[in-house]
RNA sequence: GGGAGCAUAGCUCAGCUGGUUCAGAGCAUCUGCCUUACAAGCAGAGGGUCACAGGUUCGAAUCCUGUUGCUCCCA
């Protein structure tokens, strides 16, 4: 056997085992089903160190649930993941000379889906690398021809509900791409933007002096429908009601009071543009003020400004254009230069413009309180639990939801467009045809013009639990309601566990919630498991930009796909961020190499049939109840989901239970053979600890488990059981708790005395008859002793201990340091001392012993007592060194 | 501006209904060791006023109030 375990060969090896014989695949039985849809990757994107965290996590999870015996099936999936698809073809077809709109909407899709054939599935074929047990063969995609009619007929669903309306909105417009942005595509630096803010005079009828108002927009002023001030502020008090011109176009608009007006900021003197502002356009609303909008798509000035001057001019051409007329026409009062915060596109980095537009929503507040519900109940449950309070405050503030978007790539909208603007609804032309015959029997196919609009990514996404088991096949239009359920979702459906990041609690997940209740009448899903946000070491968040992300396959190349599992799973308690450190996954490598080396030692013992000594059995019996103690403890950490704790008790059962202690145990000397007993159980024991390991380690587990005793060859630890606890022995857990101990005493002794472990020691005892002796064997060949005996009569020169209420004496040679030994001991006592105090003043306070607990008083008694014994122990040993 | 969360060893974090699981784990550090499975290792050791200030209690890392510092979400 090589001296180092080498996984190349290995993870290549029993990932294409694991495909070929299909141990991946699930289909509905009479087992309970354990499932896990993965968060569906956006076909974009290639593995980061947030997916490497992610699925791990549903793959320890899955594979825990398969050796329980549990109908496993994790879905696997990507995501269309609209605007950064669209983006990505544009930038490429840019290179390549093309424009987007020169193309036309079906030659551009044409691109998008040779792209997304190209580079869709990359990111699936590198979690393979990884080990993730996925039912490949039910790989989804959320724009696969079913789960786009599945996309389109909840449209239409949820427009005969009447929860999908039409209506304005304010949004974020990228004029350079023409397309609406969602908030987190518009970014602000940070530092912010130098700006000029133009205070400009309006005349005002009936008032000679006029009325001065700050912007930092002035092209946008022939848009204005009214001046505001702030109703508290003395100085314009008395303007409210009067009526103010707009420069150049004259158009009368009113002065109005208005709380949101800041007395501070600028002039205090707003003008209210409701088109080309949020804040205006609320302003506008609570005063029933028209809009104007002045802006086109490309953000150039229209007609609308009614200066023939500006039409088809850039919004920042205009801004300089007007600057100067206003300095000729001498109303530009001030021009001062200041920092503010610009939103700019995240793809082109042009100035977001606000803009008024018609577009689709769901109204969420009515059908979100069953989702709000089930969560608060913990029918649905957060891991960890704080989310919780996030998610009420969300879902209690609940806005609709703009699902439109001006892009091609996607599921387009379903409605239909009549000539003289009436609109139909309905999942295809054909239909819509039909339905528009009805009202007008002329009318003709080429008539009906398709909303060009699609939809939102997670307006998509939000159905993934139920459409990747086809349910929306049947969904009834004229109920409104599932008809009947596929076999596959009502086997399937509600799955277990969801795992995702935090960040998308509301976008998607919660919408989740919200449409398993609408359709299914039951939660998509029972636990939600939360991980944190992948840090590099400084904290700061891995990203492309930053150039702080490692390569997770050139990772994997280095430490192994078992070792960077570990390393990914060592430090992420739920909902904790992780700040990653390669080191970590050197510690999982150093893990499975541990392993490796723990198999080598036992295929090179000699097997004899004669019986073991009595230390092996002992030394089994611990075991086994430390193992059955672990094995509860880790079983409990499941259920909690505290996957890394899991881990980290069985690396520890692993590397020093049975490893430090129990392997060295059972060691044969040099050269001899073992007892086919002990052998046996050890084999036993590994066998058990890789199944326990299995499901963070696949590889190096399957690959022991075989190696370990003759297995048929068709079986693979995937499918063995998951161990059970045996009862746990928890007086010989204590005793061998005391033995340990008294180990270290004896190997610090050796060390501080520098005395080589060649060399034999004696050990004597003040009481031989303690359950203790039973592990003396164990003790005197860990500690290479020649025996353990009674104390008959005064050892003089000992190194003396005291472990429990027996002491222990090692003879030293006579080179005795006694100064050393005496200021050992003293300190002993001086420590214990000192706690036997802390321990009396507890116990002479009335109050502690007549209000609290019977057995703390107890405990405490009993450390009293045990701290006397020690230390007149301790003294007598110094008054017999010192009689030396 | 509104909301939520966090602060414990050098680092990452456990610490449940206040009391032997009470100050703990892993990593890192230091000191010995190439001891016949493993130096990707073995054996041992050191290290914390539990952010700060009050309060409740017989008893507080834990409960309450305030202060400071950080993080996230929404606007």
């Amino acid at each position: 056997m090589e001296k180092t375990y080498n996984p190349h060969t290995v993870e290549d090896k029993w990932y294409h085992t694991w495909m070929s014989k299909g141990l991946f695949t699930s289909k509905p039985d009479e087992r309970d089903p354990y499932t896990i849809l993965i968060p569906p990757p956006n076909v974009t994107g290639v593995l980061h160190m947030g997916h490497m965290l992610n699925n791990t996590i549903q793959d320890v999870l899955i594979r825990k649930a398969r050796m329980n015996g549990k109908n496993a099936c994790w879905v696997p999936g990507t995501d269309h993941a609209s605007i950064a698809t669209e983006a990505k073809v544009v930038a490429m077809l840019r290179e390549q000379g093309i424009k987007k709109s020169d193309l036309g909407r079906e030659e551009f899709l044409k691109y998008a889906w040779e792209w997304k054939e190209k580079y869709g599935g990359i990111i699936l074929e590198q979690l393979k690398k990884l080990g993730a047990s996925c039912d490949w063969e039910r790989t989804q995609f959320t724009m696969d021809e079913h789960y786009y009619r599945a996309v389109i007929r909840v449209f239409v669903d949820l427009y005969n509900k009447g929860l999908i309306y039409r209506g304005m909105r304010m949004i974020n417009w990228d004029c350079e791409a023409k397309t609406a942005l969602s908030n987190e595509e518009v970014i602000y630096n940070e530092a912010g933007e130098s700006s000029i803010m133009y205070s400009v005079r309006y005349e005002v009828e009936n008032d000679k002096n006029g009325i001065i108002i700050a912007t930092q927009r002035p092209e946008t002023i022939m848009g204005d429908v009214a001046l505001a001030v702030n109703p508290m502020d003395e100085r314009y008090k008395h303007l409210i009601g009067k009526i103010a011109l707009v420069p150049f176009i004259n158009r009368r608009i009113p002065i109005i009071g208005d709380a949101y007006v800041d007395k501070e900021f600028g002039t205090g003197c707003l003008k209210v543009t409701p088109a080309h502002d949020v804040n205006d356009y609320e302003i506008g609303q609570r005063h029933q003020l028209p809009v104007i909008d002045t802006l086109s798509a490309d953000g150039t000035l229209n007609e609308k400004c009614e200066l023939p001057e500006f039409y088809g001019i850039d919004r920042f051409a205009a801004r300089k254009l007007i600057v100067k007329k206003m300095h000729e026409a001498g109303i530009l009062v001030e021009e001062k230069t200041f920092t503010t915060k610009i939103g700019r596109s995240e793809r082109t980095n042009t100035v977001v413009e606000p803009r008024l537009s018609e577009q689709w929503f769901i109204s969420m507040k009515a059908f979100s309180q069953r989702a709000l519900e089930a969560v608060e109940n913990n029918e649905i449950k957060l891991h960890p639990a704080k989310f919780k309070n996030t998610y009420r405050h969300w879902m209690e503030n609940v806005k609709d939801w703009c699902i439109s978007r001006q892009l091609w790539w996607g599921h387009r909208i379903p409605a239909w467009y009549f000539p003289n603007g009436e609109m139909i609804v309905a999942e295809t032309i054909d239909e819509a045809l039909a339905l528009a015959k009805k009202k007008n029997p002329d009318i003709k196919r080429e008539d009906l013009r398709q909303d060009d609009d699609v939809l939102d990514t997670w307006a998509s996404s939000w159905l993934w639990p139920v459409a990747v088991f086809d349910g929306f096949e049947n969904l009834d239009l004229k109920t409104g309601k599932i008809a009947k359920k596929t076999q596959d979702l009502a086997y399937y459906y509600p799955t277990n566990v969801l795992v995702t990041a935090p960040e998308i609690l509301f976008f998607w997940v919660a919408r989740m919630i919200i449409a398993g209740y609408e359709y299914m009448g039951d939660m998509p899903f029972k636990d939600v498991y939360l991980t944190g946000i992948v840090r590099d070491k400084q904290g700061r968040k891995m990203s492309k930009s930053l150039g702080n992300s490692p390569d997770p396959l050139l990772l994997i190349e280095k430490y192994s796909a078992d070792g960077v599992r570990a390393g990914m799973l060592f430090s992420s308690p739920a909902g904790n961020d992780l700040l990653f450190d390669e080191s970590l996954c050197e510690q999982g490598r150093n893990f499975t190499n541990k392993i490796w080396n723990a198999l080598r030692l036992i295929k090179g013992w000699e097997v004899t049939n004669q019986t073991g000594d009595k230390g092996n059995q002992i030394a089994i019996e611990w075991f086994d109840s430390r193992l059955s103690q672990v094995l509860s403890e880790t079983n409990d950490l499941f259920e909690k989901f505290r996957i890394n704790e899991a881990l980290m008790s069985i690396y520890k059962l692993i590397w020093d239970d049975f490893c430090s202690w129990y392997l060295e145990m059972i060691k044969p000397a040099f050269g001899q053979p073992i007892d086919r007993e002990t052998l046996n159980q050890t084999i036993h024991f590994f066998d058990t600890l890789m199944r326990l390991l299995h499901p963070f380690m696949p590889f190096i587990t399957e690959e022991i488990w075989h190696l370990l005793d003759d297995k048929n060859k068709e079986d693979s630890i995937m499918l063995a059981s998951w161990p059970k606890a045996n009862t746990v022995n928890n007086e010989l857990l204590s005793i061998y708790g005391a033995a340990q101990a008294i180990i270290i005493q004896i190997r610090n002794y050796r060390k501080t005395k520098n005395i080589p472990q060649k060399e034999m020691l004696a050990l004597y005892t003040s009481n031989q008859n303690t359950d203790l002796s039973e592990c003396y064997p164990i003790i005197m060949k860990l500690c290479n002793l020649s025996a353990i005996e009674g104390k008959t009569n005064n050892i003089p020169n000992a190194y003396v201990f005291v472990e429990g209420e027996t002491e222990y004496y090692i003879p030293m040679s006579n080179d005795i340091d006694l100064e050393a030994e005496y200021e050992r001991i003293n300190k002993e006592i001086v420590y214990l001392e000192g706690f036997l105090k802390s321990v009396t003043n507890k116990l002479n306070n009335p109050g502690f012993v007549s209000k609290a607990k019977l057995e703390i008083v107890e405990m405490e008694n009993k450390k009293k007592a045990d701290a006397e014994l020690q230390i007149a122990l301790l003294r007598k040993q110094l008054i017999s060194l010192q009689s030396n």
